[in-house]
DNA sequence: TGCTAAATGAACGAACTGGTACATTCATCG
DNA sequence: CGATGAATGTACCAGTTCGTTCATTTAGCA
């Protein structure tokens, strides 16, 4: 079972929903379909188990970072160069959102997960940029969601965009130094677009 | 055949290459399957040729914009609000790019069209970003492709994500109000950005 | 041991799906 | 007009794919 549950987010990863085969996901098993269909039930039961499992992965691990033990500043270039790290080495997870947001969300809307993501992210952020604002260190009227959204566009495109964007413009962007710049960019705008500009 | 354009582009954003139906496609038209095969050859040559023709019409209003006109910071803030809205007005096209990503570029790759995607859009960021660090507006030793990567993620994570973001979040994000909101952040996060911090 | 429910194996079926065979019509031009 | 090639309609096929049927085994427990 849990066999079944990596092997079928590799493949729900690689080729989407629609793409993705039970038959592939069964061989690459050492169990049977007949199992798959046992426990989830159908195609769909399966993707929407993987879903919510990618997700939940991820916030496990959004947890792990101490922020209130930094200044305001440290703090958010920890939390966005963390976030960009954690896309780069969840690809998979970030090809999962991909092919969600192609099914408009429909599988994600079936979960009730979705309640439990929404907290503790914005809820870092808001705490992160109010003592920011306090300290004198960050400009006010800031919507932390907002911010969330910029990070997260940030971060998530250099991954799931990687193919297109590297094809138009001939480069490779995944090398450890190219990787390494646009990482700091990226932390550097979020940076600068909370700061004051005097 | 410009119908079947039209009707294919709408499937495959709408699905994705695999979730794609040539049938659906044959019915929505005037003309029938056979003509598709006819035509496109087979499905990849016809989701070849909607990709292709989508990033042409994407180039093709791109160049409207006259940014010499304008100082450097308006210029920029233009190109940006420009940007924002063609992708939130074009969300075929989104569509397609992710779907492309999915596949991993693979389709963009065959296509000989790809070298003359390139040029111009970094052409103008560059004049434009030249332009400001003469005026001593911008400030130095940036580089206009990672100027472009963030406008991009900012503008297009905005409708890619739309979905999976909303629901994580509760709240819609495609109001006026709130499209207003983000649009507005995002000229000014990539304004602060290549401004001078002093 | 004997009973019950969970777990499993193998083969199959029905619908779907990309693609084609074959015959036919249409249009253009010498 | 006649001919040549482009355009088209209909039906069909072969491979795929999700899901199931039926029979069997395993494991826990009274």
């Amino acid at each position: 079972m849990a066999g079944i549950m990596a092997v079928a987010t590799k493949e729900f990863a690689d080729k989407g929903l629609s793409g993705a085969r039970i038959d592939a996901i069964a061989d690459a098993t050492h169990t049977s379909k007949r199992m798959i269909y046992y426990y989830y039930g159908s195609k769909e039961g399966l993707y929407l188990a993987v879903l919510e499992d990618a997700y939940r992965r991820i916030r496990a691990t959004e947890t792990e970072l101490h922020l209130a033990d930094l200044t305001p500043q440290e703090a958010l270039k920890a939390l966005v160069g963390f976030t960009f790290d954690h896309h780069h080495s969840n690809q998979d997870f970030i090809r999962l959102v991909m092919s969600e947001n192609i099914q408009r969300g429909e599988y994600l809307a079936q979960s009730q997960l979705i309640q439990e993501l929404n907290a503790s992210v914005i809820q870092s952020i808001e705490d992160l940029y109010k003592r920011g604002v306090k300290a004198g260190v960050f400009r006010k009227g800031l919507d932390p969601i907002d911010i969330h959204a910029s990070i997260s566009a940030l971060t998530f495109f250099n991954v799931s965009n990687r193919y297109t964007f590297d094809l138009i413009f001939q480069r490779d962007g995944q090398t450890p130094k190219a990787l390494a710049a646009r990482r700091r960019s990226v932390v550097d705008m979020v940076l600068r677009f909370v700061s004051h500009a005097n």
